[in-house]
DNA sequence: CTTTTTGCAAACCCTTTGCAAGACA
DNA sequence: TGTCTTGCAAAGGGTTTGCAAAAAG
């Protein structure tokens, strides 16, 4: 398998890097189609997959929404999923202990190969907006 | 809102109790069905999400796959996500230092609840299908 | 030229919803 | 009774796929 540059896959990659924040597959797609109208979905789907497949962008599972963001950042770092949008933003914590985890039981042969920390929570936008519509206590 | 007590409601919580591992919606919902069969699907999923709102099971967004797992355990355990079959195993491990994390910036306004800590890898079933086929290396 | 990539549309998976009929309290 | 819950079928969203035409090397 031949890898060959086109200006679709460059398109792609620009876009998440400019993309402020962590944009879902279809964030992307209307970027791109908003100055290339004839790209089609399944190409930015494609190339935001195989861009995350060698490690050029990140990828991110939403805890919250269920679907995938991409992130232009490539260290390891942290994200706070936000349970009233959806929404992945980067957060800095830092450890006053680091975990060091270790594993006690492999009865059921699971072979870790990375861990992750995900925050949960809500962001700003949502705890504003819940605040002005003040509909937080109530229920049908 | 005054919550009723439905044959289909017990037969999804039993199953769930009595479901090993970690079940889909719709592995529920076969199971149900198998002995039920004028269950609706969109029964089980109601009931489902309901008693995970209630806090008698417990909800596991799968990182592997993308979609939702219920859990009969209710205690705080970790989980295994398997990157081949999107399978969740229950992992006990142990830290050797316990992890405290601290906020060391806000400027995102990220209101934390809680967090998760996922481990990712493969899982027995999938490496053994995987050394039978000796199929690691090859790509097409 | 050969093989990869594209665009399109349809298919897919999982989950949710609207609504009338049925069941619980 | 009153209203919560069910079953059905359809809609929904996010993502993937098959295929012929276009483009890269």
């Amino acid at each position: 398998m031949e890898r060959r540059n086109t200006m679709q896959k460059e398109l792609t990659y620009d876009a998440v890097m400019s993309y402020p924040g962590h944009p879902s597959a279809d964030d992307i797609y209307r970027v791109i189609a908003s100055e290339y109208s004839t790209i089609s979905k399944a190409t930015v789907y494609r190339n935001l997959s195989l861009l995350a497949d060698e490690g050029k962008i990140g990828r991110v599972e939403s805890f919250a929404s269920g679907g995938i963001h991409y992130d232009k950042r490539l260290d390891r770092h942290y994200h706070g999923h936000c349970i009233k949008c959806g929404k992945v933003v980067d957060i800095a914590v830092s450890y006053d202990k680091e975990p060091s985890f270790k594993v006690v039981s492999q009865e059921d042969g699971f072979d870790i190969i990375s861990h992750e920390v995900v925050f949960v929570g809500t962001c700003r936008e949502c705890r504003k907006k819940e605040k002005e519509n003040g509909t937080e206590g109530i229920k049908d």
